[in-house]
RNA sequence: GGGCGUGUAGUUCAGUGGUAGAACGCUACGUUGACAUCGUAGAGGUCAUAAGUUCAAUUCUUAUCACGCCCA
């Protein structure tokens, strides 16, 4: 018979859409009422798959799987994010390319036409989804800006104000001056990068000295309001309080003391500009110094600059200032230097510190609850030490600025009058209301604020936003808390740690129980995965060349906790022939009219060899359900494969041959029923690994008539180790060490694989004499017997071995290379010796024996008896030998 | 500067206070009625280095070296 090859293409997309059509990803009511949830982390609206969500969504796709099969209620709550800056910039970008400008068009229309985009390729990274495989519940995907998440994300800002958690401040913040927005300081990357440090002299007043001040920002000198030295430093101690002169800029300013002047660093004396730098400006609020704000919002050089300067880029302006601070000789030395400088994440442009009005959210209050929620265990991080970089921060944690001065996002619900009074509700007409109290009877008129939050702000309402909060909805009252958050290290503090704020404050639980921490996946050298490197793997491409499961099972079984995944195409490749390897068992069953026509009945299994394989997989169902439970995908991914492979396909395929060849109707049907059974188990265990190969040949063995349920909806097996079958278990493993020594020893005598011999078994060999007996075919076919013969001949044809501790002869029909055999045996029986002295000489030592467990040192004890046992033996091999 | 992590076979990684494991790669042989996307057999390790704790350390502790990440 011929068998067609697996198309993972045809396949894939044919039970994708059954899957979604049927339903099959929506909670459905299980046979307990414990219920299982996870909600996804939006990706960018913006955003296509990449290996990075690769992962995260295939480990998130096993746990939901796996629990789905357990029984339980599951929901796996999908979703984007509107990315506001990312967003903004793809629709702008893409009307500029039709010759449209933002501001020509409006904030309104623009607005829309944001929109139309969304809904034409806002979906296209679910899609995507779909094809790796996720079972997330897409009937409920929800968006940032959905009406009702927005609603959510307006109720948390109206709240949070009138708690007093958020305000609006004036105060030095991250401005990127290409985007001309505010960023959080999570979104400033310090990079370091080559700079000069330039030593410059500011004039003493009323005297011939000058002060030397280092920088790296000179242009800045038009915003410095002092001169700061440590009052520790000798050096310049009698000249604070006195004037010096700004170069170039001819103002005048203080010299100060103040302990953030380090004596150590350039001249120990610095220049203090308040307004653009964040340690200047707490060294200005501590010493009430003036603040001059000296940049534009684009960077350009304002009004408070020195003429020529104005409206000059920042750049240009260090050019200029430098040429003429070296005209003028106050330049004394420029030296390179190696400094960290800010960038914005999004822009990559450098983040200038800007001196302006912004909203704040209360990081500080809202963290001390999850804090404590942390450290009680009522969330737990996995890998544990996650929970440190965790502390490390919320214990740190600065004012959140939420508000950015972009369009696209949530605009922020406050309202202004004429006179600056700020009015915040949920709607205009609430803000109305609360304008005509404050301005009792005079005419108003009210403005909203331009400002639209930060989207992590509403990120971190997800997993109560998405499922109906403020409403009371079932699905919140079923599923929050969720279950586990699976997401990667770099957005604990983005999103986690804010998703832990907002959760709960605003709810009386956690919004979840764990947090599983994946890494990142690199290249197979172990470099980040980058555009510019070159070094990309496009995960649809691997799932069109190998199929998605392919590339599943290669990175869930690769993710193993604290250790990035290293990707390449030959792991992928490894794990295709795997699938494939099933495929063709399935196959071989398939040939045999292997087929599962109802239930089986348990107590009615008697052949040694199905009684073997059953505890072999109750073993394998366990432990691959006890490693997802504690999130050791990549254990649980190598015992299936163990099992599988090498349990199910190398041993009881061929274990099955000879009792197919046999006459034994009741044996036939057993063995053709039970390795149907056994391959009905494996799809089930292997599902939530590859979901799509499994389903497929479920349907195609027609398992859903005796299972009555597709594979996604059956019941996860938990079989009970079978103890009746522990004797057939280890016959069975006796029988496969039997084969394998005698297969060892034909290689050794380097005589053909295919070639049959015979055996013979001494007398005092009663073990191994029961085991041959009573698993004659299976010995005899697998292990390539001719006959077993009862006395045994000793000529140039014959060698003995040790098998399972006795001794057994093999004769062939040609003459051997004993010479060989017995150099390896004389090897052996000195390794055995050294083995017995050391056990000796640890069994001397009083100290370890009285000591150490009882049990070790019985150990030991057998072991050497054990040892000697086998030296004798083979001693006498050798002597039999010559 | 503070914090976290990693170092085990050629490679990628598991693992353990008491006999060192897997996958891939490699070598030899093989097309036997599921499978060459395969089978059989095999080679390959001073568990980074040093000291300590212990009857016993690859495993625990400390230091050193190398590499990586985060925060300032």
């Amino acid at each position: 018979m011929d068998f067609k090859k697996y198309n993972h293409l045809k396949e894939e997309k044919k039970i994708s859409d059954y899957w979604i059509k049927k339903g099959c990803f929506k909670p459905r009511k299980g046979n307990n009422k414990k219920t299982f949830s996870i909600v996804i982390p939006p990706p960018n609206v913006t955003g296509r798959l990449h290996m990075g969500h690769a992962l995260n969504n295939s480990l998130q796709d096993v746990l939901v799987r796996f629990n789905r099969m357990m029984g339980k209620e599951t929901l796996w709550q999908p979703g984007t994010d509107h990315a506001g800056i990312a967003t903004q910039a793809v629709v702008e970008k893409n009307l500029e390319n039709k010759g449209i400008k933002k501001n020509d068009l409006g904030r309104e229309k623009f607005i829309k036409k944001v929109w139309e985009w969304k809904e034409e390729s806002g979906g296209i990274i679910l899609d995507q989804l779909k094809k790796l495989g996720c079972s997330c519940d897409w009937s409920k995907t929800r968006f940032t800006m959905d009406k009702d998440l927005s609603k959510a994300v307006i109720k948390v800002f109206v709240d949070l104000y009138n708690k007093k958690l958020i305000y609006k401040d004036k105060k030095l913040v991250n401005w990127d001056t290409k985007l001309q927005t505010a960023i959080s300081d999570l979104e400033v990357v310090q990079k370091d990068v080559q700079s000069q440090l330039y030593y410059i002299d500011y004039q003493i007043e009323g005297s011939e000295n000058k002060i030397t001040i280092a920088t790296t920002r000179p242009e800045t000198m038009m915003g410095d309001t002092a001169v700061a030295v440590n009052p520790k430093d000798e050096r310049y101690i009698s000249l604070v309080g006195k004037n010096v002169t700004i170069p170039i800029v001819n103002k005048n300013i203080k010299i100060i003391a103040d302990h953030y002047a380090d004596p150590e660093q350039g001249s120990g004396a610095v220049k203090i500009t308040p307004a653009h730098d964040f340690n200047d400006y707490e060294v200005g609020k501590r010493n009430k110094l003036e603040l001059i704000n000296i940049f534009e919002k684009s960077g350009k050089i304002n009004n408070n600059g020195i003429k020529e300067f104005i409206g000059l880029d920042r750049f240009e302006a260090r050019k200029l200032l430098l040429k003429k601070l070296k005209d003028a000789g106050n330049l004394v030395k420029v030296e390179n230097i190696k400094n960290k400088v800010p960038y914005g994440d999004r822009s990559n442009s450098i983040i200038e510190p800007l001196l302006t009005k912004q909203w704040f959210v209360d990081a500080k209050k809202l963290s001390q609850k999850p804090i404590k929620i942390v450290n009680k265990g009522n969330t737990t991080f996995f890998p544990n030490n996650w929970s440190k970089t965790f502390f490390q921060w919320m214990n740190n944690i600065e004012p959140w600025c939420i508000s950015r001065q972009i369009w696209w996002g949530h605009r922020i619900p406050a309202w202004y009058d004429e006179s600056g009074n700020v009015f915040v509700s949920e709607t205009e007409k609430e803000a109305q209301i609360l304008a005509k109290k404050k301005n009792k009877n005079k005419k108003f008129k009210l403005k909203q604020e331009t400002d639209v939050l930060d989207t992590w702000f509403s990120s971190a309402l997800w997993p109560f936003a998405t499922l109906g909060w403020p409403k009371k909805t079932k699905e919140l009252s079923k599923f929050y808390p969720t279950s586990v958050l699976v997401t990667g290290f770099d957005i604990i503090f983005f999103w986690v740690a804010r998703m832990l704020m907002m959760g709960n404050y605003f709810n009386k639980k956690t919004p979840f129980h764990k947090v599983y921490v994946h890494a990142l996946v690199r290249d197979e050298k172990g470099q980040k995965m980058s555009k510019s490197k070159g070094n990309v793997i496009d995960p649809l491409e691997l799932i069109k060349e190998y199929g998605a499961d392919s590339l599943r099972f290669t990175l869930i079984s690769m993710a193993s906790p604290g250790r990035d995944v290293k990707l390449s195409k030959n792991r992928v490749t490894g794990n295709r022939n795997f699938i494939t390897k099933i495929w063709s068992a399935n196959n071989f069953l398939e040939l045999n009219k292997c087929n599962l026509d109802k239930q089986i009945n348990l107590n009615s299994i008697k052949l040694p060899i199905n009684q073997w394989i059953f505890n072999e997989f109750i073993r394998t169902q366990n432990l691959v359900s006890k490693n997802i439970e504690i999130f050791r995908f990549d254990e649980a991914a190598k015992h299936v494969y163990q099992f599988v492979w090498h349990s199910y396909c190398d041993w009881y395929l061929e274990f099955l041959k000879p009792i197919f060849n046999s006459k034994n109707k009741i044996d036939v049907k057993e063995a053709k029923t039970f390795c149907s059974f056994i391959m009905a188990n494996i799809l089930k265990i292997l599902h939530p690994f590859i979901p799509f190969f499994t389903e497929s040949v479920w349907a195609k063995n027609k398992y859903k008539d005796i299972f009555m349920d597709d594979l996604i909806s059956s019941s996860w097996p938990n079989y009970k180790i079978q103890k009746k079958f522990n004797k057939s278990q280890n016959d069975i493993n006796d029988v496969i060490e039997l084969i394998s020594n005698i297969r060892s020893t034909k290689a050794e005598l380097k005589i053909v694989p295919k070639l049959f011999c015979d055996i013979s078994v001494p007398r005092k060999s009663v073990k191994l004499k029961k085991l041959i007996e009573a698993n004659l075919k299976l010995i005899k076919q697998v292990g390539r017997i001719n006959s077993v013969i009862d006395t045994k001949i000793n000529d140039k044809n014959s060698i003995d071995i040790l098998v399972l501790k006795e001794t057994l002869s093999l004769r062939f029909n040609e003459d051997i290379n004993l010479g060989s055999q017995k150099e390896r045996i004389l090897q052996k029986i000195e390794t055995i010796n050294k083995q017995i002295s050391v056990l000796n000489n640890k069994l001397k030592n009083k100290a370890y024996v009285m000591n150490a467990p009882k049990e070790i040192v019985q150990n030991d004890k057998n072991l050497i008896e054990e040892l000697t046992i086998e030296d004798v033996k083979l001693r006498s091999i050798v002597s039999s030998i010559n």
